[in-house]
DNA sequence: AACTATACTCTGATATATCAGATATCATAT
DNA sequence: ATATGATATCTGATATATCAGAGTATAGTT
């Protein structure tokens, strides 16, 4: 037994999804999708009725949603889908760009050798999926390797943040696109960011982060409009 | 009728404070204060009959401080005091000088004229009380001001994340220190940011607001490292 | 003494019932 | 015809009941 990776044969009790888990997805994905429309008054009956459940799950999933900013609740009047609630895609990557940099920043000071060896490692593989041009796999280790400068910076606020705006940026590229391709392109830009963290310069990794952020965002919205661009025509 | 001003004998339903929202604050203050341990295992039976008041508040508190990262809940198991809760007033500062820079970068461009003109009134309201050395009223005015900004770019998300903070912020205060008396000389600062909004230049106030807030932030730490070193003496 | 199986208990997850504010309807009075 | 009051209904807020997983203690077997 001892010699065996034991972390294989654990569970996560975390990947339980509870009721009240998927009413959240069902609803963010309701609202990003436009199947419920803004300022629309979501009744807990009525959604507990046409879900098929009991009411305390939604209600819980509106705290919760509430608290994302996709819902607002009035005192004794009800919960409603908020009126800014579809925040434009460059808005929400200016704050992960912002939020996430400091990440960065925060991680060229507190990672510790395990966590940067980790780090190393993976970008010697995306290295290897780089060169076979593999961008599927790419694009997970992508987001491994950002979570992983994430969770490094061991503050849960942050974390959080970014994992509400990761869950809505998803929602959102369920109908929109999926210009990740362009994020091969990235990878040398990862790898700056790792060796300025290697390095323990906060400032550097901040601002390679920064500007990482900023230059996919900016070609995300290039993609996005020469897609408005090509339904016009 | 018509010449009054009518917003003054209108009710905000929104200051209805319901049993959950009372839960959510009085939890927090529980972390922050000390008196639950990080790690701590929250109970809502136990909860509800301290309170006296039953469970299903508590369960919808305990979905929004787990949304701030305050608690982390494991299904199955329960709910739990967030192994990092406590944040350091350090990070919480970095971070808020990082999303309110940037609110501040898109009020420059998205604020429209009427709500530029109350933060003018706003700043001319502090001059008033910065000359008369009110820092009391002062301090009450320059959190509108802050607020004004962020609700100025209409961006649930950050008006939302700054909210959590503020209210961390707030809880922290409590226990912590009242160097609130620095604010005073944020005032200048406070003009600056101003100017930068009316001149619609976002880059500069988008910097002006980072400075701000960080220079605030060295002087908490220090205030806070002098109160730590008169303890030891 | 050690191991196992069963019962008991704790607790979160879910369902249901009750209460109270908000809104709409309608009738009645002026 | 309009205003006011009574009533019914919708719905969120809260309370309570039920269910099921997880842990623990206990008793029985070898």
């Amino acid at each position: 037994m001892s010699e065996r990776n034991e972390k294989f044969f654990t569970v996560d009790p975390k990947l339980v999804k509870s009721l009240r888990e998927l009413v959240v997805e069902k609803i963010r994905e309701g609202i990003v999708s436009g199947y419920f429309e803004e300022g629309e008054h979501l009744k807990e009956r009525e959604l507990s009725s046409m879900m098929g459940i009991s009411t305390t799950p939604i209600k819980e999933a509106f705290r919760i949603l509430e608290n994302e900013g996709m819902l607002v609740t009035v005192p004794r009047k009800g919960t409603f889908v908020s009126e800014y609630a579809s925040t434009s895609i460059e808005e929400i990557l200016l704050l992960r760009a912002s939020v996430e940099s400091l990440c960065a920043r925060l991680a060229a000071v507190k990672m510790n050798d395990e966590e940067l060896q980790e780090l190393e490692k993976l970008v010697l593989i995306m290295e290897g999926l780089h060169k076979k041009g593999d961008s599927e796999a790419l694009l997970e280790q992508n987001s491994r390797f950002h979570q992983l400068i994430i969770d490094s910076t061991r503050n849960v606020m942050m974390q959080n943040i970014l994992g509400n705006l990761r869950n809505i940026d998803k929602a959102f590229r369920k109908r929109a696109l999926k210009v990740e391709v362009e994020r091969e392109k990235g990878f040398h830009e990862h790898r700056a960011v790792f060796e300025a963290i290697k390095q323990r310069n906060p400032e550097q990794a901040e601002q390679l982060m920064k500007d990482h952020i900023l230059r996919t965002k900016d070609n995300i919205l290039a993609a996005e409009a020469r897609l408005e661009g090509d339904r016009q025509s």
